[in-house]
DNA sequence: ATACATGCAAATCTTTTGCCCACAG
DNA sequence: CTGTGGGCAAAAGATTTGCATGTAT
């Protein structure tokens, strides 16, 4: 609840001349508090409210703009019309997502890039993959059970 | 302007049960002569005006649904919150987009994803990776000769 | 003190949907 | 002939913007 605002944030802010203000500070221990899981605007406010602090809608867009053009989130789209942020830190949590066009459940997958990644999915998850973007469609264990 | 319609997509059509009107015929030619570039609804739209065929929005949406359903396109969304398509023809075109988070401009690699292709690309194209997706973002050449 | 941020409400833009008519199979 | 598809216009969402007020530096 009341969780630690990170160092490389503030400087990285700093850097950038943005103003650390009350609701940026908000979003920011969001942001951390929800590690490698992507929020949306919406839940960034749900989140806030949670915590007693009310955010705009628009403050709200205006503070991801910000983060995302300084490089501190990384900014997804999905395929359903909104926008998801997450935190950026560097290479070391890299990690891919795996989306079923039927049930569009999106599912982390991390490691690297290698060669016989498809399969490798298949076997482990049952997931298929249709075509690959590190953003990865298919269709997910469950739904492949249903039909077609 | 006369384009061939592929046999592959109606052997797709068919296979789906989805009727082959003049509209989504029309639809497959644009996508068919557009390669791998991506196109969004709006241009698939003027593109038909300019071959003389008039289509309704609600329409191409529908008809992009549904080639998006039976996996004959790929469905981008590059984080300008504008759907964007092109056809699918196996992994043998693969390719990825570079995404210049200043200017916009998105730019493709082809080729597959290897160990040291960051790096690469940075030598190659002056583009410099940010963070890996394949949609992969960054600032193109031009925008790294501006500021930061 | 002053430039930068916020909040609100309106505007904009993309995408979806209901309804009725048209046409492919 | 029958059910699927198209067009239109309205609705629904998400995101952006103008403007007056508040505040971090």
């Amino acid at each position: 609840m009341d969780s630690k605002l990170d160092d490389t944030m503030i400087n990285l802010m700093n850097r950038n001349h943005k103003r650390l203000t009350y609701q940026r500070k908000e979003i920011l221990k969001i942001l951390n508090d929800n590690g490698n899981k992507h929020v949306s605007v919406e839940e960034i406010q749900r989140l806030a409210k949670e915590n007693n602090v009310i955010l705009s809608i628009s403050t709200i867009y205006r503070t991801m703009d910000i983060l995302h053009k300084i490089g501190a989130v990384i900014k997804h789209n999905f395929g359903n019309g909104i926008a998801e942020y997450e935190i950026f830190e560097g290479n070391k949590n890299a990690h891919h997502h795996l989306i079923c066009k039927k049930c569009g459940r999106i599912e982390e997958v991390f490691g690297l890039v290698g060669d016989n990644f498809n399969n490798q999915i298949f076997v482990e998850k049952g997931f298929k993959v249709e075509y690959q973007r590190l953003e990865i469609y298919g269709y997910c264990k469950e739904c492949m059970n249903n039909s077609k």
